[in-house]
RNA sequence: GGAGAGGUCGCAUAGUGGCCGAGUGCGGGCGCCUGCUAAGCGCUUACUGGCGGUAACGUCAGUCGAGGGUUCGAAUCCCUCCCUCUCCGCCA
């Protein structure tokens, strides 16, 4: 979140940013509240002084009587102290619900636009394959390789469900060890993360109040499934201080990521494009302010570079303020090209989201042994979603007889150079 | 799931209503001493917020798992919740 504070210091920007956004957030209620706070917060402030004072000397008093005068005097002021106090938490409380739906600022050089259609194109890398035949897209050729099942996935589980068989199955899990292994190998530390994390972290990452209808939620428990490990990765130094040394702090993971996809209903239906559950590898660091543009450009990179080496064709897009997440300050997205379905298809999101997360989250770092701690700043990005890298390689390696041609990086996790039509039962 | 014990400053511990403005040890920082990576000595050691100040800083308030309550006054007493540990049961 941002600081009252930092708002009131910053008003045309935040406003004019909000406008960019295309959204809305109550900033002017923001800055009375703030107000009616430190005027309550001086005068309860100036009490308590009073009764610690007061109080302090009634333990040494001998005399009964004076005792007694001072005890009932205090017993008033206690009172007053009590009138005020629940006044200043509801100001409290009712600022933080206001100060949660404020997005982050955004970048200077983030693209003005109200929505998706504004986005830049920044760089279109790799030559999109020629075919001597009618490429299909992946639904069709799951069905041919007997390695998409829609219709079971479905009877199981719902609309947007499906089940991976065979060759295909074991791409996917290649594409996501090839992955993680080679962001491992760059440097990122490995981790295993909860799936279900509580409320306070949904708040904390900015997941909630906002977003909570594409939530998964356990009523029993009160869990919430994550739709993002960058959920868990903003809680792993929640409310601490980072020792010195340890920034800037580069780690991946691999886990699934729920969502109930709300929002787009009817949207890409056919295909496991946009689906309820999907894998992610990803990637997220803590870093100095100083150098989280540095940082991004880094996650930027490391996105990249898992198409370089499976050879398929992409494009980096610069992300307008309409259309940038609640989070971020900049975001780019990494898009394959998926020659059945002729469009791109989004499998990174790279973000920096400057000390916006480490203020929710309460994260801190001590730059030196004695120095005073600051904020890190928080960045994430996908590297990448092996569901849909998956479309991109069935798409782009198919055979005019439907089998699929496996790429040079990905055949030792395959033990194959091919995968061909295999009907099951 | 059942029974018991416990959560205090980075770590370890002391602390059963005012002497806690949280002590001590270790660890960390700064300095001194010593001719040599040892030992010793002194000082220091959190975070959040308000007010004042360009600032260093000062000052007030809050924080002893969290939230309530009792009291003039709570680390200390009461209630609720969370978490950890031990034993039992169950289990991938």
């Amino acid at each position: 979140m941002l600081s009252a504070q930092f708002i009131r210091e910053n008003l045309e920007r935040v406003k004019r940013d909000m406008f960019l956004r295309n959204t809305s957030a109550p900033i002017d209620r923001i800055l009375e509240l703030d107000d009616q706070r430190k005027a309550l917060l001086g005068e309860v402030e100036g009490l308590r002084a009073e009764r610690n004072t007061v109080s302090k000397q009634i333990g040494q008093m001998k005399d009964k009587g004076e005792r007694e005068a001072k005890i009932g005097e205090m017993r008033k002021v206690g009172d007053r102290i009590d009138a005020l106090d629940s006044r200043l938490k509801a100001v409290e409380g009712e600022l933080r619900a206001k100060l949660y739906e404020v997005p982050n600022i955004l970048d200077p050089n983030v693209p003005k636009g109200p929505d998706e259609g504004f986005n830049v194109v920044i760089e279109t890398v790799g030559e999109k394959p020629d075919f001597s035949f009618q490429p299909r897209p992946h639904w069709e050729l799951g069905d041919i390789l007997g390695g998409i099942d829609f219709e079971r996935g479905v009877k199981m589980a719902g609309s947007r469900f499906f089940v991976l068989r065979g060759g295909v199955a074991r791409l996917h899990r290649a594409l996501t060890q090839l992955m993680l292994n080679e962001h491992i190998a760059a440097g990122f530390t490995e981790c295993y993360l909860p799936y279900m994390l509580t409320e306070e972290s949904l708040y904390a990452s900015g997941q909630l109040p906002k977003f909570r209808e594409n939530l998964y939620h356990d009523d029993e428990d009160d869990y919430y499934f994550i739709p993002t490990a960058e959920v868990a990765f903003v809680n792993l130094y929640r409310d601490e201080i980072i020792p010195p040394g340890q920034l800037p702090m580069r780690l991946v993971a691999h886990t699934p990521c729920f969502r109930r996809e709300k929002m787009s209903a009817g949207r890409d239906v056919r295909g496991i494009k946009r689906v309820h559950q999907f894998e992610k590898v990803e990637l997220f660091s803590y870093c100095e302010p100083e150098r989280s543009e540095e940082e991004f450009q880094l996650l930027v990179q490391r996105a990249r570079f898992i198409p370089e080496i499976l050879g398929l064709p992409y494009r980096v897009l610069s992300l307008c303020s309409g259309d940038i997440g609640f989070n971020a300050t900049k975001t780019y997205d990494i898009e394959l090209w998926a020659p059945g379905q002729g469009e791109y298809v989004e499998v990174s999101s790279a973000s920096n989201c400057l000390d916006f997360q480490a203020r929710r989250a309460n994260i801190r770092y001590r730059p030196s042994a004695d120095g005073a701690v600051r904020r890190p700043h928080l960045l994430n990005a996908s590297g990448l979603a092996p569901g849909r890298t998956l479309i991109a390689v069935l798409e782009n390696y198919q055979q005019e007889d439907g089998s699929i041609l496996i790429p040079e990086v990905l055949r030792p996790y395959m033990g194959t150079d091919v995968i061909r039509p295999e009907r099951g039962p």
